[in-house]
DNA sequence: ATGAAAGCGCTAACAA
DNA sequence: TTGTTAGCGCTTTCAT
């Protein structure tokens, strides 16, 4: 007689509980809870006259009491290290996204403030907050942040890596093969002076995306010429000045495929500024698909990354792994997500090879 | 002889209880909730003990019993429409921020996908999730969306919105006066053909911003010359073709104040584009300070919102709201929080004024 | 397939 | 100022 008392007087709001749909259903709470779960074990009838019951109540369980009672305590953080890019913001929702689906908690944290101390002690404090992270670049290309972590006894997941740590799982694209792909389109549309300017060096999807550059090139017969070949670090900054270079050239590039689309965007604008057409007189390309790709003109022809569902991946493998009993092994997966050519406006045919002047 | 046990057999991780600190403070387990949540009747040995406990065992507080145990569920939701905009990002990071520093649980929705059915249907299903909802335009402006939702019973405070609807809570900045100003020191620097690309006019902080340019010219008793006022919708794309039209002019602008950093974005594209430089014979500014306002080149001269600050405000406002008993009078609150002119490096004198071509 | 009992870790209310 | 009691709403375990 405890449970179909009148209402307690420390309720707050005229939440409905899982009691009154048991009540209403004429069923036990526990009945309600497994129909609620999606458990195998209970009748169809049984079931249905559960669901109408939560229908007509509109009952929306207490997620802090079940995670409470179930002691699943299912929190993961997001740790970023430079909030800037563009690509942290759509990584930022796809999670977003994927906890909610997955009724896990997300909490946001940036590193150096985790970090006010060593590194050992941003790895213990998150420990106690969290039971899993998700690792988006340049943090998981760091061996001491990942040791600690794992260390701290937190299941860790590296997104969008450019390679991969054998220790811990990951979510990724493959950067070689979608950057020869991007590179093989150009030189189908007829270019073979493609310049590169590369990404962060300190970040191996650069030099994945690179080498696929190099692949395509060496492919169609190509040779490299190193003259094309600049550094920039992923910023819009980074890609102005070498932009500028690549297209003071005697012989500038009729094409250029940037690491990503933030240097993409730098370089179009600087063909702007010196007059250069794109994609008349010169082809952009970039990488990503943030949404630095369709904020300029002409929109950029790039490489997607699933964020969305790579996120979602990245979850559901720390989820799993969280809920993993401790006696069972520990198991490290390692993800390729398909990305995708995305086709817009700044690539045309080289312009010598459509004609002279138009 | 219950709490005192041996762990119990449900205890999943190792994760510290406040009985254990209470244990080790010797003080009982509410004595560490008060200090922890930093009540005041507290004295200080006793405080001091407790601390040195609780940092020795490194004891984080289980958000899901705490926010059970109080009742506080204190779940708000950011609902929003336009997932495109660099701003909605810069809010949602706020919004992220503001709820980890107050606990609250942050419920991140699209508007579309909620209202399958009608409005109606969306703001009760809302209701029951969550007990609070932040609203950033357009769904601010909607007089339905709010009404429904206040309806439901849910409580609810705008941001960022232009005008404020008297029956809820509002946050925002004053558009009328940050456009005056970023307009004032246009014409400062000399200008006087200075061009407006209004925004989206189903949202009224367009029409402020908008109010704020002509009073501007106004004050120096510059003529609104309507040929030099366009209309465009916040988005990069819509700025193009007004831009295109603005320049093409017989006596084109010395300057141009976009609506927000988006499309004063794609002005100076279009700029670029026909061989204008920015600044030299053309000053842009914008309004918002959103990531495209420095992910082009030149830096844009704009209006930072502090939207950190505003969307904990709003978390506040809420949080005190839903806190509120029920026998407490509603109280709506308008906050005006302070905007920024933000110098860099998209606005010069006018080209005219400092002699002819160089 | 379903139910009863016993908490999960914390805090509001009241007592001391 | 501090402690005691009694749950918050749910799910585990173990019966039935």
């Amino acid at each position: 007689m405890k449970r179909t008392d009148k209402k307690s007087v420390r309720r707050k709001g005229g939440a409905v509980t899982i009691d009154e749909v048991a009540a209403l259903a004429k069923v036990s709470p526990m009945t309600v809870s497994r129909v609620i779960n999606g458990h195998s074990k209970v009748r169809d009838t049984t079931r249905e006259k559960v669901m109408a019951a939560v229908n007509k109540l509109g009952y929306v369980p207490n997620a802090a009491a079940s995670s409470l009672a179930a002691a699943q305590d299912a929190r993961i953080a997001l740790i970023y290290t430079d909030p800037s890019g563009a690509y942290l913001r759509e990584l930022l929702m796809g999670t977003l996204h994927g906890a909610a689906r997955s009724a896990a908690q997300l909490v946001i944290a940036d590193w150096d403030e985790l970090g006010v101390g060593t590194e050992r002690k941003a790895a213990r404090a998150l420990a106690r907050k969290v039971a899993g992270v998700i690792l988006p670049p340049p943090l998981c290309e760091s061996k001491t942040v990942i040791d600690e972590l794992v260390k701290a006894g937190v299941h860790v997941v590296a997104i969008a890596a450019g390679r991969f740590d054998p220790d811990i799982s990951s979510v990724r694209i493959d950067d070689f093969l979608a950057g020869k792909e991007i590179t093989s389109y150009l030189i189908k549309m007829g270019h073979t002076r493609i310049a590169c300017i590369k990404g962060n060096p300190s970040q191996s999807a650069s030099t994945r995306r690179f080498e696929g550059y190099q692949a395509a090139l060496k492919e169609a017969g190509i040779p490299l010429d190193t003259a094309l070949v600049r550094q920039g670090y992923f910023t819009y900054r980074s890609g102005l000045p070498v932009a500028e270079e690549l297209l003071a050239l005697r012989k500038p590039p009729t094409a250029i495929f940037a690491g990503n689309d933030d240097m993409a965007a730098a370089a179009v604008s600087v063909a702007h500024r010196r007059g250069i057409d794109v994609p008349r007189d010169l082809s952009v390309v970039g990488f990503d698909d943030s949404s630095a790709a369709t904020t300029i003109w002409p929109e950029l022809t790039t490489i997607r990354q699933p964020i969305l569902a790579m996120a979602d991946a990245a979850i559901d493998i720390l989820l799993r792994a969280i809920r993993r009993k401790e006696s069972e092994p520990r198991v490290v997966v390692h993800q390729v997500a398909a990305h995708q050519l995305v086709l817009r406006d700044s690539v045309a045919p080289p312009h010598t090879a459509s004609g002279k002047k138009s």
